[in-house]
DNA sequence: ATTACTAATGATAATGGTTTTCATTATCAT
DNA sequence: ATGATAATGAAAACCATTATCATTAGTAAT
């Protein structure tokens, strides 16, 4: 039904099992640059895999989201988006965000500032809040040129 | 029902009716520091007015926010969440999220050198990508203290 | 104060994204 | 190829939020 795959060793490593849906799905997100909701991800999959139903998708985005092949994040439309989470370092970037239509445009300008300035107050509010910091979100909102 | 109150004035020069849930609700929100959500809201109004129902809320909410009273967060864990939002500028501030709770604790450390960067940032994206920039979320998310 | 107008309310039902249930199917070590 | 069981998918449940609509209550005019 599917040949070896890139993913598939890695993968492995965290769950037991390499199918058609998690293939499918993993390869999507994979190749897009696109922050995809459930329900685009479930669109754009139905030609090519028409049996593969919305709990299938929301399971192996959790799995995926656990695994850390993939972010997620909570948008104000009240549904939320997905992206592939790059190995390589210097793909780091934040986003910009339409609040009419969801979209998220990703940009890495003034990165190395950020950067700095994140890690110095990681440090800080972990120390005085007694928070274990996993991450961050660093989100302009507005409205796109489509939607002006 | 009521007696004269302090945001009446600036409450109806925005809409038309002064009204006893808008009044409780303005009251608790500006009175707590907490990020809370409707559920809490209703919780915390319950003792003190037992017939405001949840439609009121989330109706109030939205007019407070459409008038600039409050503002509106969306926290990973399914429910939005509110804060007053106080005239004085030197009083912004930026979040920490906790994801297993959601629970949200103000900060304000490096606040100057953030907001340097993210002006400079948001012309860049404004220009850069035809986008009217609203505004911003700046947010460190991890384990609280308690969810340990 | 009383009245008339109509905005605001709240009980109920509907919506929509996400999760749970459970019988069936498919993966993979043997 | 086989058996153990993880993964799937259809349907129902869940839960935050929104819409509907008859009733209530704030306001301005009387």
């Amino acid at each position: 039904m599917h040949g070896p795959h890139k993913w598939r060793h890695r993968f492995r490593a965290h769950v037991s099992r390499w199918t058609v849906p998690r293939e499918a799905i993993l390869d999507l997100l994979s190749q897009t640059s696109q922050h995809m909701s459930a329900k685009e991800i479930n669109a754009s999959l139905y030609k090519m895999y028409p049996g593969i139903g919305m709990t299938t998708i929301y399971r192996t985005l959790d799995l995926l989201v656990r695994t850390g092949f993939i972010n997620k994040f909570t948008t104000g439309d009240g549904q939320s988006r997905y992206e592939f989470k790059s190995g390589k370092k210097k793909e780091h970037h934040h986003h910009l965000t339409c609040v009419k239509c969801g979209k998220i445009i990703d940009y890495s300008d003034f990165m190395d500032e950020e950067l700095e300035l994140v890690k110095k107050t990681e440090e800080i509010l972990a120390k005085k809040h007694n928070f274990s910091v996993l991450g961050h979100n660093i989100e302009f909102y507005g409205i796109c040129e489509k939607c002006k």
